[in-house]
DNA sequence: TTTGAATACATAATAATACTATGTATAATT
DNA sequence: AATTATACATAGTATTATTATGTATTCAAA
């Protein structure tokens, strides 16, 4: 869709990163499940991340190395942390200034109409 | 990716949808290349849509009836002048107001991290 | 004058990505 | 006892954008 030169072509899709790698930064460690949960209060209940988004997701991550996992048994439950690596904390800040940049383009061409 | 309640699921993928709406909404009447100097502009070269995404979008657009379109020859040139009708009017509004919305929500999840 | 850049539209093939649906399994609640 | 919540996972599907390619005309530069 968009061939940016200035904002990576995952920048859209990849807002579910974003938002993986932001928590992670922010919370230290955190599950699966965990994750959900946060995204729903902290959005109000707007953004209910599925499972099948998530997870694929937490394993792509993974395996470009930006998170790491370990998992335990918690309370007779399985569950898998994931904490941040240096290179996610990097990536994580970048996204995040993509995702600001990237909104003042966009309101720069929905603006105008908004104000008639 | 997401499963909102509020927000379509096509508020991320169908950014494009909301750029030329909006744009239309603006403009009256464009055509395809219009759109993407006016695009090329309005965001100062950092969102270049390719004709790749641009025209399966506008026929997308017109088979939901969201715009109409009309051919014209100019200068030699054959063009198709899109408009958008009253249905796609009231989308491009709904749009742009999710669209912001979204923001102010991934802000919620972004910005603690920011400040840091 | 002819070559290339700009204008103008279109589509097929590919890749990326999220969603739906489904599966497994345990703990807690009703 | 049944349902809900917790917890992870993946296959299949759909959507969507990108790349690549094709056609065709006008205009400017070499």
């Amino acid at each position: 869709m968009y061939n940016c030169l200035m904002y990576s072509n995952e920048l859209i899709k990849g807002t579910l990163k974003t938002i993986i790698l932001k928590l992670l930064q922010d919370s230290g460690r955190m599950y699966g499940y965990e994750i959900t949960q946060r995204v729903k209060s902290l959005t109000d209940d707007k953004i209910n991340l599925t499972e099948g988004a998530l997870y694929p997701t937490l394993h792509k991550l993974q395996a470009e190395s930006l998170i790491t996992s370990e998992q335990e048994i918690f309370n007779g439950r399985k569950r898998k942390y994931y904490s941040i690596t240096e290179t996610g904390q990097a990536n994580a800040t970048a996204r995040a200034e993509e995702f600001i940049s990237f909104t003042k383009t966009m309101f720069a061409i929905i603006k105008p109409q908004l104000t008639k």
